[in-house]
DNA sequence: GTCTATAGACCGATAGAC
DNA sequence: GTCTATCGGTCTATAGAC
């Protein structure tokens, strides 16, 4: 790994722990072994390191959806691809459980998207488009995604009869929360596991038209 | 208001704002107009003023919960005290309804409460301390209240049979998921009241016994 | 309890040698 | 592309006059 790669990978672990204010230019330079000068050889500006990490993670983090096949809002494209029609109306109840706790367990377990969030979570009120990206990375991105997959999955009666954006959000909702406190109280990882696990489960069993 | 309790105020809007290592001593004196050197008459450090406003907070954060009749979670307090028996049983879902969307617009409008918890949601990986604050103050106090609750619900065949803690997780996390986007974005303030509501109207729906 | 002045450390960023 | 040295500024906190 080059210097330029590794200087955007220790500043996002700093970034991540003690915030932009709270990181310094020897912070990032100190573990690496370099001087902070040489830092502005490959950045012209702490500010350049922090928007090249929120831009590279933009990046990464459509990368994951994908490999995950959830489809991050994209305004520019109102309609559904063929091929977006062809990911929901194939999905299953199994199917989206499986597809929760496979997006759960990666996003919690990996080392970079457990930095990216924190480092978001703590810089959300920064300015309005880091909050937006927050929302839109963390809240509408599955938000969406889940309404389009009830939306199917009341279609084709296999679970009951209702508002596809109220069922999205009973249902992810939780998640989030207690995706929350497992990245404030790591220790807790465990119970936030097996919580998410009994939500989803009891959620089917609500939902269910079979018994 | 003397000149300490101003200090507490205009460091609570900064910290809200800009973080702790965002806001400097000038920062907090300029708006009162006293030099940053008065402030170490009245906190010996920055960093007192920000505990000092921790503190207050927590007991502030109470009062309104018994005023909005919630329980903090107590450990010291494991059996339920004859007060709480008595709150429990009462409930009715729409008495539950109205409580939330009390709590909620109160928690939204007022100034002191918002602040409270820009300052705590950036500084929730500051400590750990700080992050089991917030866990408790915004997950736990909540839920674990809902949970009795519903509890009780069930018991008396309000809404349908299922478990009190998964119920009270798909009742509150959306509710908290949409403050968080109402705090991020407020222009979007009428969009998540209105989501909110329709939230836990569906929710009853869903889960009531009656049609 | 307020001020001005300042100590002493650290900040982001640059200059210039190699 | 790395270093050392340093600039100009800001930071927390203190000293001392009033």
């Amino acid at each position: 790994m080059n210097t330029k790669e590794m200087i955007m990978e220790e500043a996002l672990k700093q970034f991540s722990r003690k915030g932009y204010d709270g990181t310094s230019m020897s912070d990032i330079a100190e573990p690496l072994g370099i001087s902070k000068a040489a830092l502005y050889k490959h950045y012209k500006s702490k500010q350049e390191i922090f928007e090249k990490i929120i831009e590279e993670s933009e990046v990464k983090y459509k990368e994951v959806l994908e490999k995950l096949s959830v489809h991050y809002p994209d305004n520019s494209r109102k309609k559904l691809s063929k091929n977006d029609v062809d990911v929901y109306s194939d999905i299953s109840a199994e199917g989206l459980c499986k597809n929760v706790l496979t997006f759960v367990r990666f996003s919690m377990n990996d080392e970079y998207s457990r930095q990216v969030r924190r480092m978001l979570t703590i810089s959300q009120f920064q300015n309005r488009e880091l909050g937006e990206m927050y929302t839109r990375r963390y809240v509408d991105a599955m938000l969406g995604y889940d309404e389009k997959l009830f939306e199917q999955l009341i279609k084709s009666a296999v679970i009951k009869k209702g508002k596809p954006k109220s069922f999205a959000a009973m249902f992810y909702a939780p998640v989030i929360m207690y995706m929350g406190i497992w990245d404030r109280e790591p220790e807790r990882a465990r119970e936030c596991e097996k919580a998410i696990k009994d939500h989803v489960e009891q959620f089917f069993m609500m939902t269910s038209n079979r018994k």
